[in-house]
This record gives C-alpha cells, sequence and structure tokens, in this order.
RNA sequence: GGGCCGUUAGCUCAGUUGGCAGAGCAGCUGACUCUUAAUCAGUAGGUCCGGGGUUCGAAUCCCUGACGGCCCA
C-alpha cells in the first residue's frame, strides 16, 4: 500500500525509521528470550525483593512496547508478549548515556527486546531492570489511547490486529474458542469417530436449506457451490464403512449478514451407524458438560445476564408441545389444521406462502413465540418432515421426523437427526424440493442422483448432528455476536 | 430490504440558538533517579465521512450517498 495518509505522527517515526536504517539492520531478527514474561511473574510472584536481589536472576524478553515513563534519569516502560506484560526498570546510570538517549527516543508501539535482572521496585511491582535494550521492529503507526483503548466496532473488525493489542479480552476468546475446538475434536475421538474432510467445492449444494455462493472452475469449465453443508458427503462415507465420522469445518451461506450469521462460519458435523437421535441427545449432552467443564472449569455460566446451567439433564420437548407450552391460549387441535394454524400464524404477524403447509407453518409458529423464551439447554425434538427432508420419519407419527434441535440462550445451537436411509423416500424429497426450486424457492434443494445411489447401496441406520461451533463459542465467551468470536468477520469494503 | 442510532485530531470524546474547530491521552520541546492513566511547563496536529442545497454565514438545518452498530424481515 503506498497510499499516502501520512500524517505528522507516521511521518515522525519513519524519519525515526530511516535513522536506524543509517545506523545497520533495522530488522533484525536475532535476539532470542529467555523468558516469557508471564513465566516471570509465575515464577517469582512469591518472591520479595531482598529475595530477587539476592538471587540475581537474569532473563530476556521481547515483545511491544506499551507506554513509557521517563523521568529524568529513571524511566519504566511496559512490555506486552504473547503471554502477559512485565515492567521495564530503566537507569541512565544502568544503560549509559547513548543507549538510555535511544530509549527515549523509541515509540509507544515499537518491538524491542530487553535484557536485565528481575527485581521488585520500591512499590513492589515485579519487574525487569534493564542493562540492555534493542529495537527489533519500529512500529510506525501509534496506538489508540492507553485509558479507553480501542473501542470503535468498525476498526476493531476492520483491523483485529489493532483490537488485539489493545484488548487483552478478545485474545482471551480466541484462546478459549480454541480451547472448545481442540476439547471437541479430542471428545470425538475419544469415542471413535474418524475425522474427515469433505469437498468445500461441491458440484452439488446440499445437506442443507440455504441459498449457496456460486464460483466456476476454469480447467472443468463448470459451476461449482461452496458448500452449505458437508452432510451428503458425510453420510456417503457412512454406506462405504466409516461408521463414526466428523467434520470441523466452514460452511458458507449465501444470506444476510446479522449478531447471529457470517457467511462463512464453523460446523462440527458427525455421524454414527446404528444409534438415533436419542442417543445422539445423550452424547450432545455429555460433550458439552464435557467442552464447559474443559474450557471454563465449571458447568454453569452467565449469557448476556442469564444464568445457564449445563449440570442438569437438558429439557427434552417436541416442537408441538413446546408451542403450546409457551402459548397457553393455543390449543392443541389449532396445531393440527392448516387453516387454524395459519390463523394463529397470521395473529403473530407471520407472513405465510402459499407453498407453507402445516409442518412449516408450526415451525414458523414455534420460530416466533418459543425459540428466543429457551434460555436453559433444552432439546426441541418431533421436527414436521416438511422441514425436515434429510430426517428419517417417525415411526409412530409420519408427519414429524426424529429430529431435534438444542437450544440454549435463546438461540439454535444444533441440529441432529436419525438420518433418511431409505433411497426411494429420499429420492421422492428431492423430487419435491426441486420442484419447489423450479416453482421459484431458490432455497430449496438440488436432487443429488449420486447421493441416491449411494442409499441404493445402503446406508446403515445412522444419527448425525450438526454443532455451530461459533454459537457455542457466543455461550461459552458471553459474545453478543458472532463477530465478536470470529476473527476477521464479513465486511464491506472500507472505500 | 426496512426502522433507529452513529461517523469531529492517531485514539477516546465535547461542540450551546447556525456565528473564529475544542479537551484528555498519544506526539514534539524542556524539567524531573522508583513510576502505576506519573507529574509540571510549553508546542504542533483537522477533507468535522463524501456530494449537493438553504443561508450574509453550516460540524450544526435540508436532500442524497458511503461505512458501521442495534433491531426487524
Amino acid at each position: 500500500m503506498t497510499e499516502q495518509d501520512d500524517n505528522q505522527l507516521i511521518a515522525q517515526r519513519r524519519e525515526k525509521l530511516q535513522g536506524v536504517r543509517a545506523s545497520g539492520i533495522a530488522f533484525p531478527n536475532d535476539f532470542r528470550r529467555t523468558h516469557l514474561t508471564a513465566g516471570i511473574h509465575e515464577q517469582y510472584a512469591e518472591h520479595d525483593k531482598e529475595d530477587l536481589e539476592s538471587m540475581a536472576v537474569e532473563a530476556s524478553v521481547c515483545g511491544r512496547l506499551m507506554f513509557k515513563r521517563v523521568q529524568g534519569k529513571v524511566s519504566f516502560a511496559g512490555l506486552k508478549d504473547g503471554s502477559g506484560s512485565i515492567q521495564l526498570f530503566l537507569q541512565r546510570d544502568n544503560l549509559g548515556d547513548e543507549a538510555y538517549a535511544s530509549f527515549k527516543s523509541l515509540d509507544i508501539g515499537d518491538v524491542v527486546g530487553a535484557e536485565g535482572m528481575v527485581f521488585r521496585t520500591n512499590r513492589g511491582e515485579l519487574s525487569l531492570r534493564v542493562n540492555s535494550l534493542r529495537l527489533l521492529t519500529k512500529s510506525l503507526r501509534s496506538l489508540p489511547e492507553k485509558w479507553h483503548g480501542l473501542s470503535d466496532t468498525e476498526i476493531r473488525y476492520r483491523q483485529r490486529y489493532v483490537d488485539l493489542i489493545m484488548n487483552d479480552d478478545i485474545g482471551e476468546v480466541f484462546r478459549k474458542r480454541s480451547a472448545i475446538v481442540e476439547s471437541i475434536r479430542r471428545f470425538m475421538l475419544k469415542h471413535g469417530y474418524l475425522e474427515v474432510e469433505t469437498p468445500m467445492m461441491q458440484p452439488i449444494p446440499g445437506g442443507a436449506v440455504a441459498r449457496p455462493f456460486i464460483t466456476y472452475h476454469n480447467a472443468l469449465d463448470m459451476q461449482l457451490y461452496l458448500r452449505i453443508a458437508p452432510e451428503l458427503y458425510l453420510k456417503r462415507l457412512v454406506v462405504g464403512g466409516i461408521e463414526r465420522v466428523f467434520e470441523i469445518n466452514r460452511n458458507f451461506r449465501n444470506e444476510g449478514l446479522s449478531t447471529r450469521h457470517n457467511p462463512e462460519f464453523t460446523m462440527l458435523e458427525f455421524y454414527a451407524a446404528y444409534a438415533d437421535y436419542n442417543d445422539l441427545m445423550d452424547f450432545t449432552e455429555r460433550m458439552f458438560r464435557e467442552v464447559a467443564d474443559n474450557v471454563l472449569g465449571e458447568l454453569s455460566f452467565q449469557y448476556q445476564g442469564h444464568d445457564i446451567d449445563f449440570a442438569p439433564s437438558f429439557h427434552r420437548v417436541s416442537l408441538k408441545q413446546a408451542i403450546l407450552d409457551h402459548n397457553p391460549d393455543i390449543e392443541a387441535a389449532q396445531l393440527e389444521e392448516p387453516a387454524r394454524a395459519a390463523d394463529i400464524a397470521l395473529r403473530f404477524g407471520i407472513q405465510l406462502k402459499d407453498s407453507y403447509g402445516l409442518g412449516k407453518i408450526q415451525l414458523e409458529i414455534f420460530e416466533a413465540t418459543v425459540e428466543e423464551r429457551l434460555i436453559q439447554p433444552t432439546f426441541v425434538t418431533q421436527f414436521p418432515a416438511e422441514v425436515s427432508p434429510l430426517a428419517r420419519r417417525n415411526d409412530d407419527d409420519a408427519f414429524v421426523t426424529d429430529r431435534f434441535e438444542l437450544f440454549v440462550g435463546g438461540r439454535e445451537i444444533v441440529n441432529g437427526f436419525s438420518e433418511l436411509n431409505d433411497a426411494e423416500d429420499q429420492a421422492e424429497r428431492f423430487r419435491q424440493q426441486a420442484a419447489d426450486k423450479d416453482a421459484g424457492d431458490d432455497e430449496a434443494m438440488h436432487y443429488d442422483a449420486d447421493y441416491i445411489r449411494a442409499l441404493e447401496y445402503g446406508l446403515p441406520p445412522t444419527a448425525g448432528e450438526g454443532i455451530g461451533i461459533d454459537r457455542l463459542v457466543m455461550l461459552l465467551t458471553d459474545s453478543a455476536s458472532i463477530r465478536d468470536v470470529i476473527l476477521f468477520p464479513q465486511m464491506r469494503p472500507e472505500n
């Protein structure tokens, strides 16, 4: 970028960098540290001033200069590395005139290496009495204000590097995110699941009801879709005999952005042969408890002002019953007839389309009146077959499927079901979806002939599930927006 | 896509009824040998988001566009 938005501040720093260039290697890469700052605090937390003087511990640290307090012939500075930070103490008489002067010319934000003795100041703060200091990387742009930090959300998302420098909280969110994913992966591996990677670019997008991104492969001269879900590939693998399989990876959906939606988001998706959706609900409860315990150290936590507890058995309720529970004025019979159910939907201001059957209307009523009130972990089961084109029908009631979604904090986190493994039924449902697509529903599914062929070889009785990792991270980090748990959320171009 | 709110110095923010563009931090100059948002004195720094309009005069009022946030679809 050669753009000249150089203001006075940047110009001054460029001038300093010129001076550094003139006197040797401006961007050295031969400084090696002996300690992380957090390690020093850990190791010497218990030692008092006298102890440390007699121990004479030498240490080299490196990191970014976060503050500078020059007071004549002695100065304090803050050095921050990836682990934490430590105070530097610099004396002219210790460093020498030249080195002390060059310290004074450093700017907040510069990356430095410091070598010295661990000690405590008169006020008791564990610090490093610096014997030598080197500039490792000159910073040309001034950091945000030390007290208020960086709060402009737009800059925080666009320039996440500045956000990470200034806001320790956000670094903690992404360390937790990593711990969550690691914990989930361990849990899956421990239970005999094989981790795989299936196509992100698919000739036929499937496995979910969503609009895909379209791209183009030049050599093959064909249109490809970024996947909206890995589902149909993972189930092909179950056909192939990989009886327990999972994938943690990105899905892409060409839809609006909100505090709960980013066009690319991360899902755990897994399948288990010879298991049903009840098994998966049990499995999910165990997973969530283990992850919370590993990452938070406890099973209860706060989310946006709500106390949430993973310890008790997660509540399980059918979709229809959930509607009735939260709407005392609705009677069960009203939800059974399309016309009466439509009346209820209209009462809640829901806009119905002609193509909506009873199942879709029930789902709309559920979403409008129940979803956001499911704060404690709740499995909602028995989703209508109409809105579950890949799920197995219930043996006793063909109107619904053996499917569940898990809601926590008023949000859907998990979607799982016993898989539809009847190739003929699946073909029929694909035909219906394809007809909807021809009729103008651009979220409807494509007919995937190869997937039908796979089913014709025989998919064992199987259950599968998808867990929205971003939303789970939001929950466990008390983040209000999905953008706070995605390092580089999707934004419009700046200019 | 719709509604509401926001955009002023590197950052955090003031800006009265439409009347000279402001503060703190950061920067620069100087003082200061144990500071904790160090302190003190001085100093520099602006496309008031862009475009158009009203007006003697617009950061401020009107129109329009861009970007962001929240809510809704």
